[in-house]
DNA sequence: TCTGGGGTCCTAGGACCC
DNA sequence: TCTGGGGTCCTAGGACCC
């Protein structure tokens, strides 16, 4: 047995999970004071949008992520319904990893609001009074860095670090000792488990499996029986609370897609053939931006009745190149019927590889093999048509999609609240201004042009150690009030 | 109520090779 | 003449996560 573990589980909980509480939602609240203790929902805001995150004060409507917007906005008409600003939540994430790194090298961040850390790889004492206090010094350093509140895990194992971190939100910290776990979990639902979803609790649900107790009674054989080798068998290493998975550090990406949901349905075959194109060249522009290539293309159709299905092609050699990503996407399309209506295309890239010279010559190869089918009439009459570079077209009207930053040359900066009939109200509040005031203008206004979202920390009336917070910001404290409900499953 | 966008991992069948 | 087993690659679909 390796010294120091049981069931791969640390004898410490040198294990950190940290969960940043309703992420984008805090970080909007942080950014536009005028928001703060009140509901806000980001997340799609078309006709087909979904809810990203909601914030602690729309939770108690019932908002949910994954929730349609249009569900939403009946069960909380009086929220902030904001498109998401990836840039800020970046940059924002960006800060809290760094304090991450500074804990220890071994950091896995798992999205932009959620990370492991390998606290005994740091040199933090295998003890609990040291990596609580960590912890705890952890979560005042990303409030005094961001505003924002996160909260901690930390346990033996990977497991359960992040079921400690839920447990602990909002704004909370959660040791498990190790040594309670199967105490701990064994009457906790089976869905509490990562990795248990719907179809999986379904599934054991019929065979009279509901707690996690029941499951690692259930044995393993039976679990494999139910779920197959991989699943059932993981799922009864997690049951009985062994989890030996390492903190990994920096993963190289596998794949890259891009997927586009219409507003209607298409039906256009030339314009489902216009988009898989141009989502073609997204997807490049991505992958080269990565710095990698790909060998396998793959295209991804939804439906008008929500059925989906994928068609893919490997070629011969790796290619970053847009015409050779184009052509395969076009030639995977004329394999899918499509009349019936589509309601979202995605173009994807997998089996990556970084650019060496000897997957320069296959791509050549693999593009002169393109060229000369197109050339052989593979490719002819209206489909080459129809695979020409789309038409940019007159530059499209404005968008001012709400919640997104704007500079007005008399008023200065702030955010579009609403848009509609030709107006767009502003609200000119920066992060750290009091709550600001409401203006409308007319939409092409010349004086109004899109701005940049602000650092949340480090405004003019700030100074550079800001780590009281100002009671103006406690939205989250009032969110106390829902510690004890369930948190939502995805 | 009507279901986003970006990913990861697993399964299973058929082709192909040894 | 009838029948192998294992390994790898490719394709398609599905579950799950944030």
């Amino acid at each position: 047995m390796v010294c120091g573990s049981i069931g791969g589980v640390r004898r410490a909980p040198t294990i950190l999970h940290l969960d940043m509480d309703a992420f984008y939602a805090a970080a909007e609240q942080a950014a536009k004071p005028s928001l703060r203790g009140k509901p806000v929902v980001v997340g799609g805001i078309g006709p087909r949008g979904v809810v990203a995150t909601a914030s602690y004060e729309a939770r108690v409507f019932g908002v949910r992520s994954a929730m349609p917007t249009a569900q939403a906005r009946r069960l909380c008409p009086n929220a902030a319904y904001l498109s998401p600003r990836f840039t800020l939540y970046r940059q924002v994430s960006e800060s809290v990893m760094e304090l991450l790194r500074a804990l220890s090298p071994l950091v896995e961040p798992l999205s932009l609001d959620e990370a492991f850390v390998d606290l005994e790889a740091g040199g933090v004492p295998a003890e609990t009074a040291a990596v609580r206090a960590v912890g705890e010094r952890l979560r005042r350093d990303i409030r005094a860095a961001t505003g924002l509140t996160g909260s901690v895990g930390l346990a033996g194992a990977k497991m359960l670090a992040k079921i400690a971190s839920e447990a602990a939100k909002p704004d909370g910290l959660v040791v498990i000792e190790p040594g309670t776990e199967r105490e701990l979990l064994g009457p906790m639902p089976v869905r509490t488990l990562p990795g248990v979803g719907p179809a999986t609790a379904e599934t054991l649900r019929r065979a009279g499996i509901h707690t996690v107790a029941e499951t690692a009674e259930a044995g393993e054989a039976e679990l494999v029986r139910l779920l197959g080798k991989a699943h059932g068998g993981g799922l009864y290493a997690m049951a009985l609370g062994r989890d030996d998975r390492p903190v990994v550090a920096e993963r190289d990406a596998k794949s890259v897609s891009v997927e586009d949901t219409f507003e209607v349905d298409l039906t256009d075959r030339t314009r489902v053939r216009n988009e898989v194109l141009r989502l073609a060249d997204r997807c490049v522009a991505r992958l080269r931006a990565a710095g990698r290539s790909g060998r396998t293309v793959v295209i991804k159709v939804r439906n008008y009745d929500f059925s989906t299905l994928t068609r893919s092609e490997t070629l011969r050699g790796p290619t970053d190149d847009p015409a050779v990503v184009r052509e395969a996407a076009g030639r995977l399309l004329e394999t899918v019927d499509t009349t019936g209506g589509v309601r979202l295309l995605g173009v994807g890239v997998t089996g990556l590889a970084d650019f060496t010279q000897e997957d320069l010559f296959a791509q050549i190869a693999t593009e002169r093999e393109a060229r000369e089918l197109a050339a052989a009439g593979a490719v002819a009459g209206p489909e080459a048509e129809a695979a020409r570079e789309p038409e940019p077209g007159p530059e499209p009207p404005r968008r001012w999609h709400p919640g997104l930053d704007v500079v007005h040359e008399e008023f200065g900066a702030g955010w579009v609240q609403g848009s509609g009939v030709g107006r767009v109200t502003v609200r000119f509040e920066t992060p750290w201004s009091a709550p600001g005031r409401v203006r409308t203008f007319a939409v092409d206004d010349p004086a109004l042009r899109p701005g940049e979202p602000l650092p949340l920390r480090g405004g003019p009336d700030q100074s550079s150690a800001p780590a009281i917070r100002p009671k103006s910001e406690s939205g989250a404290d009032g969110a106390g009030s829902v510690a004890g409900e369930e948190i939502s499953r995805r």
